[in-house]
DNA sequence: TCTTTATGAATGAAAG
DNA sequence: CTTTCATTCATAAAGA
């Protein structure tokens, strides 16, 4: 993929992606096919599987669902938590609210919402909103990198902030919000089998 | 895709988005969750149906199986830094040096150093150090705990990490075929669907 | 090719 | 809160 360009490849130069507009449309395209793709398989699988069981499908453990044949082997258990995917959601949204210090009440309180999706602590929720506030301004400094070229970059002013940066499939996806794709859906059951889905899926890596 | 190397957004009559990195990154996730839904939608779909026959899904055709070709790879190409000889002899230098914690000051004034042999950030000597560090720490350890690992663990199969992620985006097609992913009928076959995703998994990996 | 290894990166937990 | 550690994942590079 030769899509990288190092624009100015000096000293702290400002590296960015460069695309025409018909990439960019295509990229548009790509994802609004997989948004539709996606909603079709759902519904055919729901159809098939109306009068079916689902057997493996409903096993309260999330980690032996059958659906992570593909991906888990760590059945064995894990010395740390990893919060699944719909605890992740919920403690993003709650992030976002952006009531910064979250009381030991709140904590309690939140702790006791996602204890309904699966195994949690205190201290779990407690760590992860300091680590989520620690690494979320650690970010915020990090990408300031005061662009200043030695190097005779050409007048070009850093133009087209990528502004008409939307393509996101469903209108009330956020576009720094990734985990939220996995729940903004207009469609009841195909939240619902999403939620499997995710665990399915080789977590962490998807979800940072 | 041969990228733009010039990054000046109109000149001569060419018109580009410029994107960051983090940009591009947010595209790739979306695209890499949606090719993650697909497949696992698949995968369920697959659970539901063992009886059936699948036989759409024939093996004997040259083309590797939709299903396969689809959920064999990931559409997770993440780039990731590598040092180059020059920025890692730094590093090793540095590290030599024994000052154990490159104070967040220090890291700055490396980065920069690094910087002027190649594309570097902050975050990428935070992490070499910290892995250094672990990691020269583990193999210190490693040596004495000759401890036998009464480790029953079963034969446990090769996870077969199906890497093949050299998909060849299709050189041959333009722009404008990727309308013919859109899906026109909600009752599409579930066969025609996997061609579909496989098409776009091609396109995702043309761009990711 | 396919497999294995080395290593950049992500993150829960803990120390300071 | 900030910084560090430990573990794990994913991938680029190297090996077979």
């Amino acid at each position: 993929m030769e899509a990288e360009t190092s624009n100015g490849g000096g000293i702290g130069g400002l590296y960015v992606k460069v695309m025409t507009d018909d990439q960019m449309e295509l990229l548009r395209q790509q994802i609004s096919v997989y948004a539709t793709i996606c909603e079709q398989l759902v519904e055919m699988h729901k159809a098939v599987t109306t009068q079916q069981d689902l057997a493996g499908l409903r096993l309260g453990n999330l980690y032996c669902d059958p659906l992570m044949a593909c991906s888990g082997h760590k059945i064995t258990a894990r010395q740390r938590w990893t919060p699944t995917p719909l605890q992740l959601q919920i403690l993003e949204r709650i992030f976002d609210e952006g009531n910064g210090t979250p009381s030991k009440q709140k904590i309690k309180d939140i702790t006791i919402e996602l204890g309904q999706h699966g195994q949690i602590s205190e201290t779990n929720v407690y760590n992860w909103f300091q680590n989520r506030r620690a690494r979320s301004k650690r970010k915020q400094l990090t990408p300031a990198p005061n662009v200043v070229e030695p190097e005779v970059e050409s007048p070009k002013e850093k133009k087209t902030r990528a502004e008409g940066f939307q393509v996101q499939p469903y209108e009330n996806s956020s576009p720094h919000r990734i985990k939220d794709m996995y729940i903004q859906s207009p469609d009841i059951g195909f939240d619902q089998l999403l939620g499997k889905i995710e665990v399915a899926s080789c977590y962490s890596s998807y979800f940072l």
